[in-house]
DNA sequence: CGCCAACATTACAAAATTGTCATCTTGGCG
DNA sequence: CGCCAAGATGACAATTTTGTAATGTTGGCG
């Protein structure tokens, strides 16, 4: 088993990799931010410890660096205890973990040991795209041209709707019993103010428009010819 | 290809076997819920077409039955127009369609073509489970003991959390991260409350408690020894 | 056994989500 | 071109979700 060490104090750095040679690891260590990154694309790594507050490129931008180039492997991060650079965010659910400083060895030892038992979250990336439009699904998030949307649950749901049938036009009842549950009640016009809210946030402001309007058929997600 | 039709009025089944047929589909036909999903069970259909209004086993609990099964062939409902019982509920999205009586033989085809073009869906269950809960990731929705629990976008989050890392202690400031992207900050007591709410849902009412308070550690979620 | 920190629980309020309705806009047909 | 149905939009209200705060309970240590 393969571990990068990424962390700056000399101190933790020697005491980690220390430690975790002796538990039968085989462990690189780097004090640089760019340079971590670099190794973490090049070398096969089981799993990354890497400190979030670090003099060059912080840890939050190398897993970032890291998951879009789709490197998937485990990541621990170490975390100052009352930081307010030290914000863990964006973490994949379930994917990682992080400890605060100063750890006890032992904890820090059980925590490499399950990140390595779980394996590699996430094995297929799970995630729909149109244009510059992409879903995670796990995260229920929506990115547009590289800026995160916010949606409401309803809103993701017929947004993975209109993307998972993409080109295909849906009609209202379809959308009520889909996304609403319920049968098509034809003095309502949820569905119409819905698709409203979604191209609010989707399309307004995007020269490229997904959502279109069949008339008398329904909506439809797509690129335009 | 093959598709199963399960109707029971004899001009529309009809009407459908042979349209289908000529149009190069292999067809079977029957009047009954029950044959139906016998048929459905022991034959490798690529489709079946089914009414939900049926004498013996509606077409609700057919696909209910199918899918607990863990039959994934894709399901096109047939349902009239302004019955009250054909409520096409609890279809997985994106998984199925239907269509609403009476219909133009060329929209089925369509239609048919489309969902047979589009393969199996979900080909992993996307399931958790531990003990008697279970997750239903794509949908958002939890049943414990065969009971559908109704949980909020953060209730959600926060148990696929626990379930996903069952059996691990997970201290608050990680819950922090995790589910509310912030740091943690002592003053504030959201997931506690956060876990109250969730227990009052999953465990209340239920002897096996699966989520336990370590005390000045942190949540687990598991089946007690 | 009493104390206290950690946790549980409840009530309340703020904020977000969702649905309804009234009104405005638009495509397409006579 | 004018009409009208279909759809878009904006405002409002009901409902749900979420967070805060105050208070009640409990486990474990001295």
């Amino acid at each position: 088993m393969k571990i990068l060490i990424i962390e700056d104090e000399q101190k933790t750095g020697d005491y980690l990799q220390k430690g975790l040679s002796e538990a039968g690891f085989v462990v690189d260590l780097t004090r640089s931010g760019l340079d971590g990154f670099h190794l973490a694309v090049s070398e096969p790594y089981d799993l990354i410890i890497l400190d979030v507050m670090l003099p060059d490129l912080d840890g939050w931008k190398i897993v970032e660096a890291l998951r879009n180039k789709g490197r998937q492997m485990p990541l621990l991060f170490l975390t100052a205890k009352d930081s307010v650079e030290d914000r863990v965010r964006g973490l994949e659910l379930g994917a990682d973990d992080y400890l605060v400083k100063p750890f006890a060895f032992s904890e820090l030892l059980a925590r490499v040991r399950t990140l390595l038992r779980r394996g590699t979250p996430q094995p297929q990336s799970n995630q729909l795209a149109v244009a510059d439009l992409v879903l995670n699904i796990a995260r229920r998030s929506a990115i547009r041209a590289g800026e995160h949307i916010h949606l409401t649950t309803k809103e993701f749901t017929l947004l993975e709707l209109l993307v998972r049938r993409q080109g295909e036009v849906l009609p209202r009842s379809l959308i009520a019993s889909l996304v609403w549950d319920m049968n098509f009640d034809s003095d309502t016009n949820v569905i119409d103010v819905a698709i409203r809210r979604l191209r609010a946030k989707i399309d307004d402001g995007f020269e490229l428009k997904l959502i279109q309007t069949i008339r008398g058929m329904g909506y439809t997600l797509d690129v335009p010819q």
